[in-house]
DNA sequence: CATGAATGAGGATTCATTCAT
DNA sequence: CATGAATGAATCCTCATTCAT
């Protein structure tokens, strides 16, 4: 469908930019993405850029809302869901393996330059971190219907959530150049595994 | 006056400019951290600082050399030690967390600059991003000797080392100005039940 | 306002930068000629040489550039006329005295700063550098035709080109401040004369 | 023999910088040769340096100083013979060029960093541009005694001295790395011709 | 809105020179 | 005299940002 509306116009040269600048900060790290380099690569001129973002940073904030958005909304269907605790656990991780795998650039952006999140200005920055509390949500609920142990959930979120990104991480690491191992299939069967059993050995079993 | 000795001297300046280096790079981010401002904040001249590294980067591969030095010393020592493989991940952890309260900015950086490990200059970066495969070990003696279940010893080893860094970084964004909170106690504790137990309510436990 | 065409303001500005390069270059020597003391004298932003220039070198080989180019149409069009070799010769000493007097920075530049012939990036001050190469043909030219006696071109042209740019010199350091002495013209007629004669008394002349 | 005294001593050490910056300077051009790396390549610390040398320019003004002397004692001694002014410039050509195959790079240095004879304090190196006015007196002396035809004799020395001095730059370029070759002996026979018949063809020889 | 030349503050790095030992 | 660590001024170059067209 062909979206005439000036903003819908607006949007799509904000969105090549977006890309552009994905994959120019995947390559050299935000530090070293000169905004030249990243307009060179949308196919535009370097004002062009000024006049969606006023800031560098705004373009690096803003990779993050887009996602911080989609995690959101994603959250929010899967909160509806009527599966249970570990089951919603193993689909956001299944979730962020296929993004991951989807655009690897976007993975590296995300998962190196959050450092920014102690600026004041990256306010997408800052509420991305605050994702894992999502999580929070759904292991709380899952301890109150009693699928869950009493735990503390706002740790076990974040113990989660820097498990995953550990793991998307090292497989950035190791896949720079190639495509994403399936691996991803033996981490999630793992994951789905500590959680159900930890991982000590019961009394008991082989 | 006594002049320790050549050697001594020298590295106590090194000293310094390290030091002072976690402070202005834990600050304002690697890129953001001028030589000049390090060699200020060391009360040393800017050449000083070329004295003893060749580059920027340098400075900041030197930080996690020191760093993965003292975890490999820790790691061999725990090898050593008779205790199971649970305790020794707690012991890990909790040399983590007490590094991290003795020295909160040394762990905004170790946390936040990883991202050079890509480069191919940074060895000590790559080295350090490679101590979770230490844990491995751990965890494969665990699974041996039977105190484990069968399971990915790399996999989780990647799952426990994200799950303690993610911790640190909450607390770290959480408390940058304050003191460290002491919930790393509950994190430990939580941290030891996920294993043991996993995170699902076992039939028959109220 | 008219906008003579893209490609006409883009060297107009260029040409500034060059004209200003040749001048604090001729003063202070290529090392100690600022980058920034060059554009300043252009009247123009540092940031503005770069975008003309990749490196400090390219302007200098950019100045060798232009003259080589000069030189090579030049020679070009001499060797097409119908003159003798030694009025061919002549003439080239000639260009370059009266080129001189219209620039004396620009021969100094030229004359000072040839040692950099041998870096591999500058490739027109090498090309400059053989131009005496050029001379070889008209005098090879001159022996065929019987103009001129046997001899090793080759080597001649080097003791001519020599010749010219110590008496360049010459002048240059005998005229730091002043206006160039008329003294060319005896220089020219020195040279002719030597090459007509040699310098040896003729037995029988006075 | 051993030379205990101090002076003699002194002017050991001096002659390891000498020497060092010599070949240093030869490689790098002046501007790029590191005091430290001349004391390195003398087998000497930097203070050692400004113990013999105030500047970094004396040392060049002294390589200078040193070669202008053996000139200067050369040409007195020469000025005493009993030979013709031809033969007495044959034999300064032929002193230039084998102090050359001698020692290449400082023909390299003395031939490339003499534009520093403008500023004032490298005295000795505005003196070693002055050296041609000795040629002068012996053409002066040719055409007095009736050898040399009447001319100009301070253009002649000039035009000597260039082309000289350019015949050696040009196998300087040819040889970087390699052996000179034997080609002067052509140069010298070259140049004795070019003084003694000139370059035009005479009428009436073949 | 699009463009991209111009800007100049900022930062990494070098290196001549000093001086305490 | 010898040493070489320390100094910091000087310089090249980058790049975010602006603005006239």
């Amino acid at each position: 469908m062909i979206n005439i509306c000036r903003e819908g116009v607006v949007k799509i040269k904000k969105e090549l930019i977006r890309k552009a600048a994905i994959d120019v900060i995947a390559e050299n790290g935000f530090f070293n993405a000169a905004v030249d380099r990243i307009a060179a690569r949308a196919g535009v001129a370097v004002g062009t850029v000024y006049n969606y973002f006023e800031k560098k940073e705004d373009i690096l904030d803003y990779i993050f809302q887009v996602e911080y958005e989609k995690r959101v909304s994603f959250l929010e269907d899967l909160k509806k869901r009527d599966t249970g605790p570990v089951e919603k656990i193993r689909e956001i991780m299944n979730m962020h393996f296929s993004e991951m795998k989807k655009n690897p650039n976007l993975a590296r952006v995300l998962l190196r330059e959050r450092g920014f999140a102690e600026q004041d200005k990256m306010i997408h920055i800052k509420k991305f971190e605050e994702l894992p509390a999502q999580i929070k949500d759904i292991i709380q609920e899952g301890v109150d219907k009693g699928f869950i142990r009493k735990c503390n959930p706002e740790i076990l979120s974040v113990i989660i959530f820097g498990a995953v990104e550990a793991l998307m991480t090292k497989f950035i690491l190791e896949n720079k150049n190639g495509e994403i191992s399936d691996i991803f299939d033996v981490a999630l069967e793992e994951m789905s595994n500590l959680l159900e059993k930890g991982l000590v050995q019961s009394p008991g079993e082989s």
